[in-house]
DNA sequence: CCTACCCTGTGGTCCGACCACACAGGTAGG
DNA sequence: CCTACCTGTGTGGTCGGACCACAGGGTAGG
């Protein structure tokens, strides 16, 4: 067992135990490395790693902003977990895409058959009114779309699920811009994308799932078709000297 | 930008450019910190985090095997992920076992809908022989099931989402075998959930999806219902003082 | 009463050292 | 000649201590 675990077992036992919340904070590195009889290079080790999981917030100075936070945020390691793997080509690009599709497909239908609050879906629309301006660049209309699709998602009240489909657009973002110039022509295809936004929000708000869904389904696959994006009718990034059955279960 | 930061953004465009590769090795800890002009202790910080990631492996001593190789394994990192934030009560039970229902029966539309080789099977097969075994445990049952499950998602080709499933499997198990006693009678249970693993795994080979992911969410369901465990008919371990729309995209 | 300063505690970084480990190659023994 | 040992060397693992930058709060001075 190494030094550096010790910490880490202990901070997820007190959080189980409800000994730590979110909001609160760690003991200082020193004497977090008395407690556990380990020293501090030890305890930073084990810091950094509950920092990437996005377990905890780190900060200098004093007050009750600095110090080691404990926080809830899953979004960022899915999204660093997610680059890394897609980086080292063991991630096909096109099951990251399908994987979109089915979440995203099951999320607008299951938005469409929930009572939606007031303003839930007033985040969507202005996002949606926001993407109308003409002069915005393949990136900021991108971005708007991408935080369009995971407030789409948020909508089936699921943080888990939303929280992927967060992390999944975070990853792809800059393969989806790097695709841009292959679309033919890229005015046309931001009006196509503006009118299907404004149709998969009129069925979920208007409580059909199952148009909602194919109508999400098939903005997608259309998107990833004209950017020539792997996924579905070629191959992908992925090498020929491995097959995709190489991520053994620990 | 901290120290360690350098290390992630160095290993991630290394291997994105394809000048690191799955099996490499990293450069010894005390020349990566002459090369990027930092200590030894921040390259550590920024390995602890690849390592957590899945990205790398380290061993001590010399040879091939030693050093920090460079490997893919994303299952260890979303498992920590979900058990960490599972731990803090962010993160509804009930949302992973709808999560799970839905990766899991749809992997099972698709694994149906493929033309499955040979021994693709026989892995899942010989998994339900091995739990027919009347003397095992709870746990030991349950583990084999969590492998049948992660084993059945992973026919339908997609990596990234068998590795979800496995993650899901693994950051649950405690949760499961905490409410095996809730269950009416453990050894009728047993028998009705081997019998459905032959259906689902019969409608697999068979070549009907349709039947295959209903037969799966049939299983799920009627599972976690008989467990009492957090999903469809009561509230989860949650926290009544926020609600779960509380994690913040970055 | 208000303001400016300094004290204190936090994480961030670094250095140098030593340990445990595992292989490689030399070396002594058969 | 072959085998077994055994020491050398490079790897990560751990440690203690030191200094820095930062931010807040208490305090002395106006």
């Amino acid at each position: 067992m190494k030094n550096y675990e010790l910490v880490l077992h202990r901070v997820e036992a007190d959080l189980a135990a409800g000994r730590l919340r979110v909001g609160g904070r760690l003991p200082g590195e020193r004497a977090l490395a008395e407690q556990l009889g380990i020293s501090r290079p030890s305890v930073r080790e084990a810091v950094r790693v509950l920092e990437a999981m996005g377990v905890v917030r780190t900060a200098t100075g004093s007050g009750p902003e600095a110090g080691t936070v404990i926080v809830a945020e899953p979004v960022s390691p899915l999204t660093a977990v997610l680059r890394l793997h897609l980086a080292t080509n063991h991630l096909p690009m096109g099951d990251v895409v399908e994987t979109r599709l089915l979440l995203e497909s099951w999320a607008a239908r299951e938005a469409a058959g929930r009572e939606l609050g007031a303003g839930e879906l007033k985040v969507a629309e202005e996002l949606l009114d926001r993407m109308d301006d003409g002069g915005l660049s393949p990136e900021e209309f991108h971005l708007l779309d991408a935080e369009f699709h995971v407030a789409l998602s948020g909508l089936a009240g699921n943080v888990l699920i939303a929280a992927v489909m967060a992390s999944l657009r975070s990853a792809i973002h800059g393969y989806v811009l790097a695709a841009v110039p292959n679309l033919p022509d890229w005015e046309a295809t931001v009006v196509g994308l503006r009118a299907e936004h404004r149709a998969i929000l009129a069925a979920v708000r208007g409580g059909e799932p199952e148009r909602a869904s194919a109508l999400v389904g098939a903005h997608i696959r259309g998107f990833y078709r004209a950017a020539q994006l792997a996924g579905f009718d070629s191959g992908t990034a992925e090498a020929e000297d491995h097959d995709r059955a190489d991520d053994e279960v620990e």
